[in-house]
RNA sequence: GUGGGUAUAGCUCAGUUGGUUAGAGCGCCAGGUUGUGGCCCUGGAGGUCGCCGGUUCAAAUCCGGUUACUCACCCCA
């Protein structure tokens, strides 16, 4: 027969991760709470077109890495490879305009894109984002910086950089786009092969090729920051100055561009140096005309999104230790005989407390009942043979001290929830 | 999509110029202890050597293809 394998690109998530998960998750919700931002849930398909307007044409996005397929009704379906545009679209249709703006909202789920997968990039990917739709005030750009970052402080991850960039409005980026382009062109043959492509369809793009030929070609070059319009420029400023106000670290880095061609003014990316080639866990930016673009009203947004993946790659290369061990609190060892029933009647029983209680399935010798144990890290270890079945109790062992009392049956909850007590007293 | 590297037990890895029954450590199971984990000792289970084809008397080993993983590029979270 054979074997059924994962597709490419995709991952399971076993159990000793899950729970890592599950606390990232619970993370994101309680900051989420605390900036007041709720959580919407859109599908995880949608019509193609909408990603094809949403995040443009011309973008690698929608030319090479949709999951695009045509379902039975013959609709041209993608799974969405980015949460931003459903918000927006589900935000039109629910006329989420209609209560107080702005419209402040979060997602978290899975995304697709047909990539080549590599350490920290997959086919699904999972991400945590949040929009701000219906205002232009630049404390919510800072807000979209801080909350990401707060989110990684609290996880325990400490190295990484905030890059900040603005890239203009329609008014005035095509006019240093343009003059890019004019000057690269002058000399277009001395750039690397990737770059000469750049030069004609994203000139901005030159600017952060990792080329050493082309960072000198590229020296002395204007940047975007002094081709800014009054109004981005003013923006901008603002942006900067709450950052410092609130004690920010970042980069201004006028080479940063990104790759949605809905990005207005300011964007950011979070970088974690020691990752690799892919180092961003996080980026957003403004998006002023994404909403009229999908068919709304004229209004300001905007956003950013936290690759879960990547956060927990570089969660676990630099300390794991945040995340808590987490075993069985008792286990129940029994042999022999009606003992059994009686370790059936206890896990009911214990099980009432909240506390993880396990026993033995297997009916295995009491060594190997211990040992399970032991694996298992439980703290404590109730033991049922049949002396203390005649008894009518049983005994309690602590796993780290190896100490033992008999408790009568009755007395078993109230036993351990003293000496718990103690011990975490201490 | 482009280029490089890798693929042997659940995990980490040995395996000589191609040679007979493919190994180790850890983990797992059982026993040493007829009722007690960690340390120690003994034994056991577990492999179509990624897959397909070729060369050869003979392939884990050489060759071709393929799939997956991995690193870099493109790009992105």
């Amino acid at each position: 027969m054979m074997k059924v394998r994962r597709p490419r690109g995709t991952n399971d998530i076993l159990p000793a991760e899950t729970s890592n998960w599950q606390l990232i998750e619970a993370k994101i919700r309680e900051i989420c709470y605390r900036f007041g931002y709720q959580e919407i849930r859109t599908p995880i398909f949608e019509h193609t077109e909408l990603f094809q307007r949403g995040i443009g044409e011309t973008t690698d996005i929608v030319e090479k890495e949709m999951y695009t397929f045509l379902d039975r009704g013959r609709r041209s379906i993608t799974l969405r490879p980015e949460g931003t545009a459903s918000v927006v679209r589900a935000f039109i249709e629910n006329k989420l305009y209609a209560a107080p703006l702005p419209a402040k909202l979060y997602y978290l789920g899975p995304m697709f894109r047909y990539e080549k997968p590599q350490a920290g990039r997959y086919r699904q990917f999972y991400q945590f984002g949040v929009e701000a739709i219906g205002s232009l005030d630049p404390v919510l750009d800072v807000e979209m910086i801080m909350l990401p970052i707060e989110l990684y402080k609290e996880c325990g991850l400490s190295n990484f950089d905030v890059h900040i960039n603005s890239l203009g409005c329609p008014e005035c980026r095509p006019q240093y786009r343009q003059a890019l382009q004019e000057r690269f062109m002058q000399i277009k043959d001395r750039f690397c092969k990737n770059c000469q492509a750049r030069i004609t369809r994203n000139p901005l793009r030159v600017l952060d090729c990792k080329s050493t030929k082309c960072q000198e070609l590229a020296e002395g070059i204007p940047l975007i920051t002094e081709y800014l319009c009054q109004e981005c420029r003013t923006h901008f400023e603002q942006v900067i100055e709450y950052l410092n106000q609130l004690n920010m670290d970042y980069v201004l880095d006028p080479k940063l561009v990104r790759g949605f061609d809905y990005y207005t003014k300011t964007v950011f990316e979070i970088i974690v140096p020691t990752l690799g080639a892919q180092n961003a866990i996080g980026g957003g930016g403004r998006y002023d005309g994404l909403v009229e673009e999908i068919g709304g009203e004229s209004l300001p947004a905007v956003g950013f999104a936290v690759g879960l993946d990547r956060l927990m790659l570089s969660l676990n290369q630099q300390d794991a230790s945040v995340f808590p061990q987490i075993n069985p609190e008792v286990y129940i060892a029994h042999f022999g005989g009606a003992t059994k029933k009686m370790a059936v009647s206890l896990i009911n029983e214990l099980r009432k407390t909240g506390l993880w209680i396990e026993m033995d399935y297997l009916d295995r010798s009491l060594r190997a009942q211990m040992k399970s144990a032991d694996r298992l890290n439980c703290n404590w270890v109730i033991i049922i043979g049949e002396d203390e079945l005649a008894a009518n109790a049983v005994k309690i062992r602590r796993m780290d001290t190896g100490s033992e009392d008999e408790v009568g049956m009755d007395a078993v909850i109230e036993y351990l929830m003293k000496h718990r007590e103690e011990n975490s007293n201490k």
